[in-house]
DNA sequence: CATGAATGAGTCTTCATTCAT
DNA sequence: TATGAATGAAGACTCATTCAT
């Protein structure tokens, strides 16, 4: 998508394929490959990505030599939009406004794209290391987020981030009613005022 | 007519295969298929099963007809098990404790036995008819404490029983550390203190 | 349950279950074999038309220990009632029509049925020993009617009947178009021409 | 014919396992799958024509994702052959000749290969579209081998050219004396002599 | 580097056949 | 004798993975 165009043309008279188309199809093979796994789950057939991604299963194998380096390199890229937004919110938001922003952002990815928690336990060998960087950034998303609450006293000082995350994440789990969206606002508000100090 | 005498009496000894070996062939299966299910996923080998249920394929097959088939086996078996809880706790507890002490089972139930949550989602065609039945029991299972929190002015009265389903269910699905326990109690303690009536 | 009591003596008023109990039962799989053999096969599974026929797959055992004793059931059945017909063309009808009468008659069964001819080539071992009795019993027949036909002068004395019932045979090989009826007719009509004498 | 002269050029020298090892080894499946059939019949082992022919089952399912796909491979192949003879012999003799002899051939062939005749209703879903192609190949065949044969006046008008073809396959299926031959070609002319105009 | 043909292990699934009741 | 549960061998089919081109 970036990528703009220019390709062919010009380039160094001899490099008739270029590193970036190897980039190119990295990209198209997680671009695919989220979707895929998005449906079929963490099971599907890699040639099936591959095809879709037209390229060869062969290509596939080279930019990810395992099937779980492929789901981590999707998972990563996903993870790292997240993150991203917490950053975002931070900084234009007040502390109760960018928490519960960023939640309900959390609740709406996890539930477009099923991978994210599905593969936590799906994968052969529990929790594992697999997604052991990726947990780390939404972690800490989190944590700066509730922190920041904290402070302000909008939050109880013995609130435990991570209780909200796995809150969160499960509401990508019992399938999506047509009042998705609703639900999911009402039990981040639940959520929050349950968070609250005691007063 | 003495008693059945005689039938009994000297084939006790040698009877090795009772008529109910069909029934206890198929508790075997289920409680074995149970195990398999929570450690291998939804997709563990159905050959896996029969044998360490110790019977054939063959007689898995004669069973459960189709892997579908067993999976609901289990579920059912597991979800009965739950609602019945929920009755218990209804008898004997206040409206509010009874809905706190469900949760915390459900919490418990969901963390063990991963394929109650999982099975939701992984089965092929989303979250399936499959489930329907099952769903329904802990659907009214927790509706019916809600209710009963609500009317005795424990609870928000428009609060969603579903919405609390759902974030339990969440809990099941970002692994367990060692501090499970500890982590759901808090956050069903949350969710409670999110649902009272404003004052 | 049978318990069968007693077969053996004064039966005569008492009898409850006779043998003619098995008798039945044995005629029930024949009649369902034959269907379900003409439907799907001569592979069909046994455990079906044990079904069927409303026995168990133990009792069909009993009856035919092995599957070629079975088909061959049907088939001496089937043959049998063929056999039966040429004897009365014969003394009904002009060797020509008894002839002529009877090669329809045969197309019309081959084709109803398909296990007759089929079997002899599917049945694993060729054209195999199993059918050698049923095959006679057709062969005779014919041999009969063309025997006559030469006497009378209606057909030529070097004709080979067993030629004749190949080309019969094949007729319910092609599928049955809807203009089923007239090829045959047209067909053993040309049989019948093409055995005349040379004039 | 397939010659495809030339795209090769300079890879000609290394070349050792030329792009056409795939043709080979589906050459060599279509081969080995004939003999099979015809010897074990329509529903013999897949696994066990790959093992003949020296390929890995995956490879045969590349090239025949179904059983069907490969009957159909082999009938096809088959069929040609005897479209190609018609042909022939109608350029090279007199209609009637031309007839007779190809009419002969067709005996030899399927008596050889019982693929032939049996696949026709074999196969699940009665006489099928699976053969449909292949069918009004040979049909079209004899239409213009009868056709010839009625200008030239040497056959009845009135003359079904199906009606003889379904005649020819039935010799296939009474099995195979050792007097095959000379059966067949008896057969074949009581078929044309009962075909010839009446005069 | 990319490709996709080949491979074969792993599962699923069906049935013939046996055997305890 | 009749029954049908149990068994396991046999065959179908799918995919991850390798490797020649």
């Amino acid at each position: 998508m970036q990528k703009t165009l220019e390709t062919t043309k010009k380039r160094s008279t001899t490099t008739r394929k270029l590193r970036s188309d190897a980039l190119r199809n990295r990209e198209r093979i997680l671009e695919v490959a989220k979707g895929v796994f998005t449906r079929q789950g963490a099971n599907a057939s890699l040639e099936e990505i591959a095809k879709q991604a037209g390229v060869g299963v062969g290509t596939l194998y080279r930019h990810f030599p395992t099937r779980d380096e492929l789901i981590e390199g999707v998972y990563r890229n996903e993870v790292e939009k997240i993150a991203a937004a917490a950053a975002r919110f931070t900084e234009t938001m007040s502390p109760i406004e960018a928490l519960r922003a960023w939640m309900l952002l959390l609740v709406d990815y996890i539930a477009a794209k099923h991978i994210i928690a599905p593969a936590l336990n799906t994968i052969a060998g529990g929790p594992s290391r697999l997604h052991e960087g990726s947990r780390a950034m939404i972690q800490s998303a989190i944590d700066g987020l509730v922190k920041r609450a904290k402070r302000s006293g909008d939050l109880r000082r013995n609130l435990d981030a991570y209780d909200l995350l796995r809150a969160l994440i499960g509401v990508s789990h019992v399938g999506s009613g047509s009042d998705w969206q609703q639900s999911a606002r009402r039990l981040v508000d639940i959520l929050i005022a349950g968070s609250r100090p005691l007063k």
